[in-house]
DNA sequence: CTATAATCGGAACGGTCGCCCCGTTTGACT
DNA sequence: AGTCAAACGGGGCGACCGTTCCGATTATAG
């Protein structure tokens, strides 16, 4: 491949990256094509579609995130990562909402199956109460992220996980720190 | 005004909310004008612009739900109701999240003080934790709805609202009924 | 019944966006 | 340096959508 090409593939890969996260799935590709200083029609030769482009973009945030589910971390810990993700990133947002374009399912069921196992851990442990399940997580991460998104209230995640425990008050008060303030 | 026109902007409003129910703002004006029977320039006769339209509607609904909040029902009830406005109508949903046309801050502000209200009785009360804001539970409602609509489980609601409860576990056992149950 | 003006409906306009085309440029190999 | 295929870029096409326009229609007053 010729040196160019591979530059401006990488120049489309970044701009993309950073408008999608900032503008969400719905951006044009030649807002895209602007930033990383190329033609729309560059952009075209390197992903056959904006769907494709999308997915180049968004796999590589899904595999992050599955392998940070996989690293030993605590299943309240993730839920909040996920959240966290999709508040910073509205791409991810778009995607975990299945509001846009569709990514290829192995990539999905990969992410679902390592945060599925974290929610059997906590259940196991009793942390989070036992009729709940990983379809019903998937619904909750999208609702904290519009959640989220809608203000600046990341911490309303507590409220949520607070609900998901089979047992409250039991050294977890939630007096200490304001859940939410913000305005 | 002539009789043909009452009617025409009847049918008008009739389908325009029924597709915008069901489809949500995102709803072309013809379409509305196709199923109540006339051209679209009937439409623009009526309501000079699709978003004075949807306000027509949507107005209609929000008083309903203000109504709804000050006809003595509780906090929690109400919070159901609300969501399940979202779930049940689109548009509801959409202008809640505030995706699309805005609506007047009037009606906004009515429907926001009637809740909030509710809210401080049932925090007086000891229903919900006192730190929670009028706000957070905006905010709570769209991620909820947002959920809901995700997949079929409203029940998630319960999770929330279990979450909102300073304490739990004290005579509202989640067991009995499974919280979530879909698909 | 006729005149008249309000109303109707759908074609047309302007703008946006995904995607394609093709004349031009440029990097790599000799 | 010369050659040429690969890559570039931006104009253009088709589709969609909100909005406008105007000739045809029709309700209503006299």
């Amino acid at each position: 491949m010729r040196a160019d090409a591979r530059r401006n593939r990488q120049s489309v890969l970044s701009a993309a990256y950073e408008v999608l996260a900032t503008e969400g799935l719905g951006v044009p590709i030649d807002e895209i094509a602007r930033r990383a200083g190329v033609g729309a029609g560059t952009v075209y030769r390197h992903f056959p579609t904006k769907e494709s482009l999308i997915q180049a973009v968004v796999l590589d945030r899904l595999h992050a995130l599955t392998d940070k589910a996989r690293s030993g971390i605590d299943f309240a810990e993730f839920f909040t990562v996920m959240v966290e993700a999709g508040v910073t990133n509205r791409a991810i947002a778009d995607v975990l909402a299945s509001g846009g374009y569709r990514i290829p399912a192995d990539a999905d069921a990969a992410l679902n199956a390592a945060f599925a196992e974290l929610l059997d851990q906590a259940q196991q442990r009793g942390t989070i109460r036992a009729d709940i399940t990983p379809d019903d997580i998937n619904a909750l991460v999208v609702g904290c992220v519009a959640t989220a998104r809608h203000r600046g209230c990341t911490d309303l995640v507590q409220i949520v996980v607070a609900g998901l425990s089979p047992v409250r008050g039991a050294g977890r008060e939630p007096a200490g720190g304001q859940p939410s303030r913000s305005g």
